[in-house]
RNA sequence: GGAGGGAUGGCCGAGUGGACGAAGGCGGCUGUCUUGAAAACAGCUGUGGGUGUUAAAGCCCACCGGGGGUUCGAAUCCCUCUCCCUCCGCCA
């Protein structure tokens, strides 16, 4: 949610960050002519109600009977007003929420233009992609053959786009998750295991609805939604919360499976387990001062791409083009892995600075030490990382020609003494 | 799932229709005293919105778990929801 203020004093900037997003400047108008209605109206209700407030007070000294009749029937008179009123006002402001509910965050001026993902603008590639002397298999064919992965019975539990994962696979995600969270908890972060499950007002103030109800999972008897990530959770968090500055920067790590309906890609041809209803992801996630807010989005990018150099995985990173750029990200990086058995560079994460976005929908604030008052916290999220897609460049670049894969050092402490994945004899 | 009891400011806790944004205590901040600290004493100590201003002060409105109602007037009465506690049942 964007500042009110700003569409009073500079409605121009909000106006040139929609176009920037392709999007139709119009809406900007309508939260300006709302927000007049508003204040018009409630001018006029705080107006009627010291009115009757005042009276109020008066009745309690007037003695006469008569008078104090005729007193009571007046500000009964103003009451009424009051609620006629009053009911306009709320009207116009749940119309003008609902509106501003919907309005993206503001573009970074940094954010190069372009209409989708194929303008996004490289930043650096870290790592050198493997050579190998056998055609690398792609990974829906290499972990069946080496019975770690199962994509039939995934498809008979839950159908599409879910699979089953086996004995050292399953093993070698976990090792994953766990190597992930003990270094991003090593660098400062501080690990939380939360709800995968919250409720609809969290989801708000993440800003995944109201616009994405779509992509959600949804129970309909409680106020339940599947957290399509972990980051509606950390935002959740601290919701409706005044932190000192002292505590700041606040920053998480939590591991969770996501959920999402992916309906838009449904008819998109994407093998293997690159993009499913429910993935795992291990985030990043950090509450700081306005001040503090564009270090902390550099060093969560590097905190992600440490993830995938020891890991030893080849990675790039881009700077997401205006077409491409989340609704409540000012700014985002994603950073993608190279997979040579499908020979594709997938994106394993992307991270962001939503300054007061969140904040502001979510009501956390904190107290500057120095001044009075109080002052929204910016957020970032960022994934460290995406486990499916982790896992599918693992096997793909280890895998030798006789079809084994060998397990990158650094997860091994977490595998058992597992260090090579041999297909079943 | 059944029965009962609760929810008040950073914390504890008073308040059952008007002078209550809310006693009192604790904590915190500032000052006096002190070489310094402690103690004592005095003052201050919530949030949001509107208006106003170069900025502020000031003024007004709202907020006593959420929503709705009764009333000239609600922390206080009524309805409803949520959450917490106690007991019983069930359970990984």
């Amino acid at each position: 949610m964007l500042d009110i203020q700003l569409f009073r004093e500079n409605p121009d900037l909000i106006r040139q960050s929609l176009t920037k997003r392709h999007q139709d400047p119009s809406p900007v108008d309508q939260v300006i002519t709302l927000d007049e209605k508003r204040r018009e109206l409630l001018q006029e209700v705080e107006r009627l109600r010291a009115e009757r407030n005042q009276g109020s007070q008066e009745i309690k000294k007037i003695e006469d009977p008569d008078q104090r009749q005729e007193k009571i029937a007046s500000m009964r008179a103003v009451g009424d007003q009051v609620d006629l009123l009053n009911s306009k006002l709320k009207e116009v402001e749940i119309n003008l929420k609902s509106l501003m509910a919907e309005i993206p965050n503001l573009v970074d001026d940094r954010v190069p233009d372009g209409a989708d993902e194929s303008e996004n603008e490289l930043i650096k590639t870290v790592g050198d992609v493997p050579e190998f002397s056998f055609t690398p298999q792609p990974h829906w064919d290499l972990g069946p053959a080496l019975g770690i992965l199962d994509f039939e019975r995934g498809v008979k539990l839950s159908g599409t786009r879910f699979y089953v994962l086996n004995g050292v696979g399953a093993r070698l995600q976990r090792a994953l998750v766990s190597f992930m969270l003990d270094t991003h908890t090593r660098h400062g972060y501080q690990e939380r295991y939360t709800p995968f499950m919250v409720k609809e007002d969290i989801v708000f103030a993440s800003g995944q609805l109201p616009k994405f109800a779509g992509n959600l999972y949804h129970d309909h008897e409680e106020d339940f939604w599947w957290v399509p990530t972990v980051e509606v959770a950390l935002t959740g968090l601290h919701k409706d919360e005044i932190l000192e500055e002292t505590a700041l920067p606040l920053e998480y790590t939590a591991y969770s499976p996501c959920f999402r309906r992916e309906k838009m890609s449904a008819g998109r041809e994407v093998r293997g387990i690159k993009r499913g209803h429910q993935f795992d992801k291990v985030e990043m996630y950090i509450y700081c001062t306005p001040e503090e807010s564009e270090k902390q989005f550099q060093r969560m990018v590097d905190d992600a791409e440490r993830v995938c150099r020891e890991l030893e995985l080849p990675y790039r990173v881009n700077k997401l083009c205006t077409g491409d750029l989340g609704f409540h990200a000012a700014i985002t990086y994603d950073i993608e892995v190279w997979a040579a058995g499908c020979g594709e560079w997938l994106e394993v994460s992307s991270i962001s600075n939503v300054l007061d976005f969140q904040a502001r929908r979510a009501a956390i604030r904190y107290r500057p030490k120095d001044k009075k008052g109080t002052r929204f916290v910016h957020t970032l999220n960022g994934s460290g990382l995406g486990l499916p897609r982790v896992m599918i460049a693992v096997l793909e670049n280890n895998q030798q020609a006789d079809g084994s894969v060998v397990i990158p050092e650094v997860l091994r402490p977490w595998m058992g003494g597992v260090e090579i994945i041999e297909p079943p004899t």
